[in-house]
DNA sequence: CATGCTTCTGTGAGCGTTCACAGTAGAGAA
DNA sequence: TTCTCTACTGTGAACGCTCACAGAAGCATG
């Protein structure tokens, strides 16, 4: 592409007219800039106020052509967009990665890898350096750019545990195995025996976790598990409705239903409804995610909730620390329990 | 921040090597990278075979600090936030800009202007150059940023026409007015003459265009404007219960409604059901926007379609040209009809 | 007084490009 | 021939910064 300078606008200051502002030295001022060590007060204070005077911002191209590092980070979406850009959840995380980002003064490069040809394309961008570190949203199957990604040791940290990238590859992700007990150990709790489960895909880790959190909580408090009480969903309203059904067919005793994902209960929720079940008398309801969808209609979703705003955090911190040359780390944020109408 | 380069990476290749080993000098790499003229067919072909031979890629950073500019854009969010990432239409609009820049190469950054802090730091960011120009999402009042961007000489395209900038920003924007006239003739043609209208914000120019709009249109059709039928909204939804609630309660005769965006036409549903009338039986509804929540719950929502795909590719490119020296300009696409069940 | 150490400062080089300019070769015209 | 013009190519300088190094100043120690 071709930019032509516009008109209006000035040459800005450079390290240079701050240094004579301050009747100091180009490399005092830069000292001042990163860390200020070995920098005496006096001069320190000249700089400072000389960079106010002059407005100096410093041109990170010219940094960068030296330092080699970008000082930005991209946030890559190697999925169908759609899906992602509708959900809420992704949404926050967005928003949160922006601002915790913006605290170090890093900005965000916004990459969506769609197509094969975007792909290429971004994987080319990332691998040249003119991004220090990605964070990663991407799920399911393993990812080619991801794999890439990794292999050119380009700082990766991934939102969910990811699939077949060997364990040298940093994420945060939400406790799943532990909501879902918490979850299931709050329906027990209510009295509930026969509780039902609408699972995520399970080709997912978040998928297998939750059913495995079911599986050991109704272990641990000695209520047999029946395979008639669960079947599986993909995340979708549509497949909460039609999981639903099934578990009414094969489970008609079915007391409670936890649910993996909040979308899915509003599924479920309508199934009940029509089916002549009360929620929470007949089948008590319980969510994964606290979406928006939760509360959208009919009961208000007991749900578990997932903390967004730490996840983006926290990728943001393990990913700097990990340019900054410390090795990848896997963190795992507790959820939380809300209690709202359906149980 | 700090941040040190990580070890996995080797130097990338330079346009020096690339010039070795093409067996020509770094001019003419430069000349075949852009643009390409005054070089000869056989240089050209040794370039790029060299180019595809060492992987090389252009270090963006030595090139802008020699050109100036930075061959990115800033994508700039200067509301609560909240509010325009739950909205679907804004994420389209995100999704559609990054995809059409990077038909360009130019990467987006995501800005978030929360904060009075954060409002500062980006600005300056900004008039240092460190992006070509901003693709804006503000809305009702003058925004002081926007409003200091301009003054600098940044080249700037908002989404919607800005109130308060003067004539100067360039925008892109739907045909608020003709999308709700064809709504009401809509209305119109099913033989409704009590046509109400829950209006949205009227400080905004969507608000007003809209209304405006309804107002043509009813006048052309020789139907007098009542005033008893027009209650305002602030496009949510409660506002469209609350608004239903008054418009029936001001003139229960109403037998339509055109509503001025489909989350408030969600309210307006609800609160007719409530009050047991029929749609579209006895109360045809329209709504505006052709959101997901057009077709989420009731009957499907007959609305308008703003063209967002459309409004993004041609934010981007008003954009590109402006920056390329071009004037500002302002761009209005067309609405579309989207005929469903509540009308 | 020399020596060393610490704290601070200035300077030159160089990062990888683009740009302006100078220069070359070949073709055609005078 | 000689001159001009076109098509192409190479070269040095510059963009604004950081980094390594050299050096100065102050102070304590030998």
């Amino acid at each position: 592409m071709t930019m032509s300078n516009t008109g209006g606008r000035r040459r800005p200051p450079t390290i240079h007219d701050v240094a004579r502002e301050a009747g100091v030295s180009r490399g005092t001022v830069s000292r001042v800039l990163n860390g200020g060590h070995y920098v005496s007060p006096a001069a320190e204070e000249a700089v400072n106020a000389a960079i106010r005077k002059t407005g100096y911002v410093v041109n990170r191209h010219a940094r960068s052509l030296i330092t080699g590092r970008s000082d930005s980070v991209g946030f890559l979406l190697t999925e169908p967009q759609e899906r992602f850009f509708e959900d809420p959840n992704f949404n926050v995380l967005l928003r949160g990665c922006t601002q915790a980002l913006a605290a170090h003064d890093v900005p965000l490069l916004l990459m969506l890898a769609g197509t094969k040809d975007e792909r290429r394309r971004i994987t080319r961008y990332i691998t040249a350096g003119h991004v220090d570190g990605v964070l990663l949203v991407s799920s399911h199957s393993g990812d080619p750019v991801a794999e890439e990604l990794r292999a050119a040791g380009v700082p990766l940290v991934a939102c969910g545990k990811p699939i077949g990238l060997g364990s040298k590859v940093s994420y945060v992700a939400a406790d799943d195995r532990d909501g879902a007990r918490e979850m299931v150990r709050h329906l027990l709790s209510l009295g509930r025996r026969r509780v039902g489960m609408v699972t995520g895909p399970l080709d997912t880790p978040g998928g297998v976790e939750r059913l495995a959190g079911y599986k050991e909580e109704l272990a641990e408090a000695g209520v047999a598990f029946d395979e008639r009480l669960v079947v599986s969903g993909d995340y979708s309203r549509a497949s909460g409705e039609a999981g639903a059904e099934r578990l009414l067919a094969q489970a008609p005793d079915v007391d409670a239903v936890f649910v993996a994902s909040d979308l899915m209960a509003q599924g479920v929720l309508a199934t009940l409804q029509r089916a002549g079940r009360r929620v929470p008398e007949d089948v008590a309801v319980g969510g994964f995610d606290d979406s928006p969808a939760a509360v959208a209609a009919g009961p208000q979703l007991t749900t578990i909730r997932q903390p967004w705003d730490r996840i983006s955090a926290e990728m943001v911190r393990v990913l700097l620390a990990q340019i900054g040359g410390e090795d990848p780390a896997a963190v795992i944020l507790p959820t939380e329990l809300v209690r709202r109408d359906s149980a």
